[in-house]
DNA sequence: AGCGGCAATTGATCCGGATCAAGGCGCGCC
DNA sequence: GGCGCGCCTTGATCCGGATCAATTGCCGCT
């Protein structure tokens, strides 16, 4: 049935990847932004933030950023590209802890254990913005602006880490990942409308604490309802409202 | 049956209140110790810690430290007794967000919104030593030791908000639960194989995402395997190494 | 084009824990 | 003391989502 479609797929998406030769509007979106634009490039501390980003990448979908056990000596700024965070049990059973899209951040959790305490995989083609930490933290001393942006990268990450805590059903769950994801890219000035899901369902189902087919079953049932349409891995979001609805009470109010 | 035990009921657990008379020895298991402590009273920078923070307290059971809305000023480290921390969606159903015990720290996760996302309520008796975040941000400009405590245990409150993600089985989260609480009475210097519950069944169960029934059933089912032995909220851990088997794959490695 | 592997969908069955229900116990209060 | 009210425990039933299983489509490979 879906072969048919093929001729009439949703017409191209934006790519969610900040254009990596522009670097000011790449910037703009960036979690430092306000601590790499917004407080001035004019004041000399700043300089030192410049000296101290390093651009790496590009990493390819499956490839590692950093592993588990790795020693803490960075956090990195995605630039463009999504990458998932994961722990693996000693059984060999994945755990997804979440997903990062451009302008977020990864590697705050280590600071406290100073190794990783998870692996970070990128799952398309990432480029990243990386942090010395010490650096990081020497600047933040000297310049408020650096000190509590950290504090409040940190403290924000906290407040979502309790999103996906409560004992949802998987409709509620389905659609506040759905509407989370949303106003994040809308955030960074994507399309909040129309996305590509970088991850798998497999992937989606792990980190909502669901089966992959519990995931495939809500996704044909929100489309049936025509609260989405959804192709692979493109998706539409066609009723914003409908979705917060079933989502509430596990997004923020 | 159980009316039968009452004559013979666990020989007094140690209170697991910090003195409060003692100002030193809680200071010792205080998670701001290094900073309050160690670093040296002596060095002039830190008498500055020693003003900017306050005695709070008591609260007696089912007070509030703090309430959600309420505008971030300051964060609370538990002097004596135990906090719970709660969120309460629009209908009414509460989500229990974490248990403090002496030594550690509330008001984290309020940094970035700049309220309190949460409410904080006293479980029994509570003392708090109070600091005015303000202060203490510049504060951390100045000393590095401070600037890093705060990066330290915000960071490792990250590393416990994902401990009770995962899709794990009833024995599991409670296994675990109780190994944590163990952990963290045992870093505090207090047993970490007797203690007081100071929570409800329904708390716990509420935390841990499972009915109170099943809780009791859990711990029901652990007395009668020899793992633990419980009457009311008097908790002996039996046999730490099998509760820890259980538990693995939620807790540390 | 033909093959093989992986992701996704959909159906059928099963099970862990929620829910409903019924006491027991402890404690404060009159 | 006697009563009432929470908290806890234990039993019976039910249901949402996991698991098992089969099919399809997509894509890279040769």
């Amino acid at each position: 049935m879906q072969s048919k479609h093929m001729a009439g797929r949703l017409p191209e998406p934006p790519n969610p990847i900040a254009d990596d030769g522009d670097e000011t509007r790449f910037c703009g979106t960036c979690a430092f932004s306000s601590a790499c634009i917004a407080a001035g490039y004019d004041k000399p501390e700043l300089v030192e933030l410049q000296c101290l980003v390093e651009h790496v990448g590009p990493f390819r979908a499956g490839e590692h950023i950093f592993r588990t056990g790795d020693p803490f000596r960075a956090i990195f700024a995605v630039r463009g590209g999504t990458v998932k965070t994961r722990m693996v049990d000693k059984e060999g059973r994945e755990q997804v802890l979440g997903f990062y899209l451009p302008g977020e951040v990864i590697g705050l959790n280590a600071i406290y254990p100073e190794h990783f305490p998870c692996d970070a995989v990128a799952l398309d083609t990432t480029f990243f913005c990386r942090f010395s930490f010490p650096a990081m933290s020497a600047l933040a001393s000297r310049v408020p602006a650096v000190q509590q942006h950290l504090f409040r990268m940190l403290s924000k990450e906290l407040g979502t880490a309790s999103l996906l805590a409560g004992d949802h059903s998987a409709d509620e769950r389905v659609a506040a990942f759905l509407m989370d994801l949303a106003s994040r890219y809308a955030a960074r000035g994507f399309s909040a409308t129309r996305f590509h899901l970088s991850m798998s369902r497999g992937d989606i189902a792990n980190y909502l604490r669901l089966a992959a087919e519990t995931v495939s079953r809500v996704f044909s049932r929100f489309r049936s309802q025509k609260l989405i349409e959804i192709e692979g891995r493109e998706l539409q979001i066609v009723d914003p409202k409908g979705l917060r609805v079933i989502g509430q009470g596990l997004l923020p109010e």
